[in-house]
DNA sequence: TCATGGTAATGTATCCAGGA
DNA sequence: TCCTGGATACATTACCATGA
């Protein structure tokens, strides 16, 4: 290949191509006509001496050859805009960008409201968009700069995805108010559950993959004991939405049960047992780690969860282990 | 310093293939 | 048959090197 016939315009088209899989809407993301990203695209052929992209239908489907320096290309031109970003000085109130966060619905009820106001404040051309965390897989996501941070349990991740702890979330046990069982047991709002209520009562799970299964039932495995997991539901929402209408416990994040306490006829109550604490940490891709507004960005969420005492409700959680 | 010519990038007009 | 979108031919423009 001759390296002379190449320049960073190509690799720009190039990168545009393997996003839009089409000339005609490469041109439009980089500013080309599509004569001219035909052009580039023939220039670049002859200097790789492969077809790069073929048509198929509507559709410019890459090569193999193609593929295979996709990742290669998008890292160095995301290095390019790297250097070039750092050199300039960075100010939140001139940002125009969407960032994209991914994480349960706990995160997108209580962090996305004051996250998104106090962003506000500071760079009024920011805009969010929260993703479930059903949408799919953490690496791959950042990967393809599809989200820009998960805000996750531990995952096991690969080394160029970076991470920083944001709290621990212990659990609490909420009910109904009106619980028939737990008022006739006389256990008063705040003080723990005997065992035996415990795993008599149906509990609705918080499970985003339909596992009838969690933490809690692993605690109890521990020491021999069972619950009865009626219902599994995918968001937190709907789980407090189930306690508060009917008979069942639910084992959910301390500093959503506070939540639920006070929005909702739901009470919070001890679990009978020490519940392993999950840590929750922020991913994003490691190429970010560097760039002013991402770094901006990460820091506008820890400080978000600090002023939202999610990490004194995380110390005032006595169930972990 | 300026005129000239070569080269490359890009735009316009047009053709053609594929899909609905 | 019409519409969409990629490819191609040709014209225009910008940039650069060279020589007077």
């Amino acid at each position: 290949m001759n390296l002379n016939a190449l320049d960073l315009n190509l690799v720009r088209v190039f990168d545009a191509l393997l996003r839009e899989r089409s000339v005609t809407r490469a041109g439009e993301r980089i500013g080309l006509s599509q004569p001219a990203v035909s052009a580039a695209l023939n220039r670049l052929r002859h200097a790789l001496n492969d077809q790069l992209f073929v048509r198929r239908g509507n559709d410019m489907v890459p090569t193999p050859r193609a593929e295979s320096m996709a990742e290669p290309v998008r890292a160095a031109l995301r290095e390019i805009e790297r250097v070039f970003q750092s050199a300039e000085k960075f100010d939140p109130a001139e940002l125009d960008r969407t960032f994209t966060l991914m994480g349960a619905d706990f995160f997108s009820m209580l962090l996305m409201p004051p996250l998104a106001a106090r962003i506000a404040t500071l760079a009024p051309g920011v805009s969010f968009r929260f993703l479930d965390s059903a949408r799919g897989d953490v690496s791959r996501l950042l990967q393809e700069d599809e989200i820009d941070a998960a805000l996750e349990r531990p995952l096991d991740v690969a080394d160029w995805i970076s991470s920083t702890p944001l709290f621990h979330s212990p659990f609490a046990i909420i009910a109904a108010r009106g619980n028939t069982a737990v008022r006739q047991a006389g256990i008063a709002e705040g003080e723990r559950l005997p065992m035996e209520l415990f795993c008599e009562l149906p509990h609705v799970l918080r499970s985003i993959d339909g596992s009838m299964s969690g933490s809690t039932d692993e605690a109890l495995d521990r020491i021999g004991r069972k619950r009865r997991v009626s219902l599994a539901l995918p968001h937190f929402q709907a789980v407090v939405l189930a306690v508060a209408n009917g008979n069942y416990l639910a084992a959910v994040p301390r500093q959503f049960a506070v939540w639920a306490a006070k929005s909702l006829p739901v009470a919070t109550y001890e679990p009978p047992l020490p519940i392993a604490v999950p840590e929750i940490r922020m991913y994003w891709h490691g190429r970010h780690d560097d760039e002013p507004p991402h770094r901006w960005l990460r820091n506008q969420i820890l400080e978000a969860v600090a002023a939202l005492g999610f990490r004194d409700a995380a110390d005032a959680g006595g169930t972990g282990d």
